[in-house]
DNA sequence: CATGAGAGGATTGTTAACAATCTTTGTCAA
DNA sequence: TTGACAAAGATTGTTAACAATCCTCTCATG
């Protein structure tokens, strides 16, 4: 059952796709919506009160944008990124971002840094109450906020379907055990942007991400262990 | 009136979304659709033998890659950039595209290095020919299947949107009396690629796009220009 | 002659009914 | 008990009609 009662049945305003997918968005990087959770138009319309036009067209945009599963005649199921595919994700996420940080460093203001610190503090307090799901959470969105700073629509698009899709990937491939905080890093990061440092906000940038990809286990047999506990507990529901 | 007649209408069996997609955007890179053309339902409907619901879904998507303009009640229309979006294409292009090139540079094969300088012979066939439709659109090409490769269907995916909104932006800010071919560059690209010279490689794709970039020309009066026309061409109609 | 109101037509947005497919359930026989 | 088969139910895909909005042309008026 889909766990969007809370936020999302209060505000009957949502008007355009943009809203649902945002929406969706964020409850993927929550990991409320595990992979493989099917997501069917009647339950869709009712959590966001819209008509069903609007639900298809917007599982047909989260689609296009690898985060949904479009499967003919049987339905809309959030996506299990392959292995194959989570490599492409970090591949395109180390391709992007540390050019990302490297304008926002050049772009942020006074009022930039200040924003993304407080951001920052933030993500250090949920992290610190143990609010695992509010720390997932921010943490995605610091990426996502670099990209504005940097000035950037095009960029910003990307990285936020590339963020939402790396939770699909930890939510797969595990970071069960290891501590999935790198909050020190995002302060690094963020040193090197208020210096205006270019360089080393890239460089920053690129080894925090490889450290988020070291940190998920992308050796396969996880992939298959957790195949199978989905296949058998599918047996048993 | 749209000019989809010839290469579009003859096949009836378009079923997905994304062929539509993909035939739209072949047509803007070729520059048979110029940027503000308006897509009407009906005509799109007759030009690719499908229901509305397609076409109207194929606009979404068309919409959410910033290829098409979608305006409440008043249809959708081939995107205009605005300059400061040609920029941020540019940039975002700068930042994706020479770790493409790496990235091919390392995985390249034999077949592949084969495959592409073929590619590169019907480029400078068309240049030599005048064909200026094919070579813009083997030129655009060439990227993409860079992206190819690479390997890497999210990155393949971005560099092809990019390469499509930098069509309309050629369209609207020029290089119209400049020659837009820089067959030379590509095949400079291709050689650094041919020996697994990743760095080579990028650096020569960073150069290449600069040099589209400095061929458009981004001084705004140009835009205002363009812009006038079209008022005064649609006032005479 | 310019301007604005309004009717008509055309286009887009939405809904609801229908068709097609898949899933589940129940039954029967091996 | 297990498996196959069929019917019922649920879900998705498509179509067509309807509603709402916008555009254009006409015509009256200052």
């Amino acid at each position: 059952m889909l766990k969007i009662s809370d936020d999302e049945m209060r505000s009957e305003d949502l008007v355009d796709e943009e809203s649902i997918v945002g929406r969706i968005y964020e409850a993927i990087i929550d990991q409320r919506l595990p992979p493989g959770t099917k997501l069917s138009e009647a339950t869709l319309c009712e959590a966001f009160g819209v008509g069903r036009m609007r639900v298809r067209r917007s599982l047909l945009l989260l689609s296009s944008r690898g985060v949904v599963d479009l499967q003919n005649n049987r339905g809309a199921y959030v996506a299990q990124p392959t292995l194959s595919q989570a490599l492409q994700v970090f591949e395109a996420r180390r391709a992007i971002e540390p050019n990302v940080a490297r304008l926002a460093a050049e772009r942020a203001n006074g009022a930039d840094v200040l924003e993304l610190s407080g951001h920052l503090d933030m993500e250090a307090d949920a992290q610190k109450k143990g609010d695992r799901r509010l720390a997932i959470r921010l943490s995605g969105q610091f990426h996502v906020k670099l990209a504005e700073v940097a000035k950037n629509e095009v960029m910003e698009r990307m990285v936020k379907e590339l963020v939402t899709r790396t939770s699909l990937i930890i939510g797969i491939y595990g970071a069960a055990g290891t501590k999935n905080c790198h909050d020190d890093e995002h302060r690094e990061i963020l040193t090197a942007i208020g210096g205006n440092d270019g360089d080393a906000a890239a460089t920053l940038m690129e080894r925090h991400l490889r450290h988020i990809e070291r940190q998920v286990d992308l050796s396969s047999d996880r992939k298959q262990r957790v195949d199978l506990i989905k296949i058998l507990s599918r047996g048993a529901s």
